[in-house]
DNA sequence: CAATTAAACTAACAATTGTTAGTTTACCTT
DNA sequence: AAGGTAAACTAACAATTGTTAGTTTAATTG
């Protein structure tokens, strides 16, 4: 399937999000990217909000219909962990420059902004459960669930930044050194009897 | 020591550049917030750019002492890396709102551009040198220093979003627990025999 | 070939941007 | 009371912003 020009615009602008901000790259700027004048953006696209509406509401679904699925799975909170990790890894690998205005400018979405944080809050919520069943099942240790959870969303979160410098590292590597890291930590001692 | 009226705009300032990011913040904006008009602020500060750099060169600079205290110290790797998180948290919960253009608006610097980038690469390596050192002497697991790095780092450079949420929780208690998490992980069963 | 259409263009708009110049106000020190 | 000063003000500027209207170009379709 061919790329249509209004999505060449919309991941033109991405890239040019990822290094400036969104509020920092101006129309021109997006149409001296893409070889045209600004004014003619306006044949593919409705407005600059339009984009980053497109950009950050697509991902954020993505991250959503990932997370039912996992969810759905039967199969221990550890490995629902690692899921949600490869989930992450498998995502922003597809779209490094977009999970940049997911991340950084997802409060200028004025009309979906609500919808966003519904969506993003729900997957928190999700994601702390996961951690919560995993402490009852004694399978993770018994500490507060949202500095875990803070800790390693952070970590997936700030992928976008550090797999396009990786570029020689398949996603499944990655996703399986990084649950090494983030579920078992980096401490090479003896940490628990049991 | 009071405040100055410069120093109260600048950190009226940052509190603005975390909500909606540097660019976004216009000088009418943050004289509304100051409740005096935007040509007023010019009888205190040079130019918005000005704000922008005092903010981010300042807390930069803080991280680079404190990681040449780090250095200094005759301790192990791995409380090398404690201390590295304790500096964190702390400057952090001094200065949430400074962290956001720290972590978020640096590449809007321009003439500081460089020098900011010079100190960043230069904390980095200094934190990926202790890594390896530990991997050396066999504290730390033998894997990718970058991914353990990026790992810890990420979560530390985001904890400006969630501090301000966690105001119960006092810094010594926070460094201790997101030390035993980033660096035994968070599965409970053992690691290691050795 | 004629008609349609996709996609570019020029020109312009109203609003907003950071900033400057010059002035006024209110307080402190002599 | 006089003078100085810190910090506000009004008014305006030149540049840039997102966007619209109307037009031209080039390719595709009937």
């Amino acid at each position: 399937m061919v790329e249509t020009r209004k999505e060449e615009i919309i991941r033109v602008a991405a890239r040019l999000f990822k290094e400036k901000g969104y509020s920092a790259v101006t129309m021109r700027d997006l149409a001296k990217a893409m070889g045209i004048k600004a004014a003619s953006l306006y044949n593919h696209i409705d407005s600059k909000q339009d984009i980053l509406k497109t950009i950050i509401i697509s991902l954020a679904e993505e991250f959503t219909a990932g997370m039912v699925t996992i969810l759905q799975s039967e199969i221990s909170s550890l490995n629902k962990l690692k899921r949600i990790i490869a989930l992450h890894v498998g995502i922003t690998g597809e779209n490094t420059d977009g999970m940049a205005s997911l991340n950084n400018d997802w409060m200028h979405l004025e009309e979906k902004l609500d919808y966003y944080l519904m969506l993003r809050i729900n997957y928190e919520d999700n994601f702390r459960k996961i951690i919560r069943e995993g402490i009852a099942a004694e399978e993770i240790v018994d500490k507060d669930p949202d500095i875990m959870l803070f800790s390693i969303l952070s970590t997936l979160r700030s992928l976008y930044i550090w797999i396009p410098d990786k570029k020689n590292l398949d996603p499944l590597q990655l996703s399986h050194e990084l649950s090494a890291i983030l579920l078992n930590g980096i401490n090479k001692k003896v940490k628990k009897i049991s």
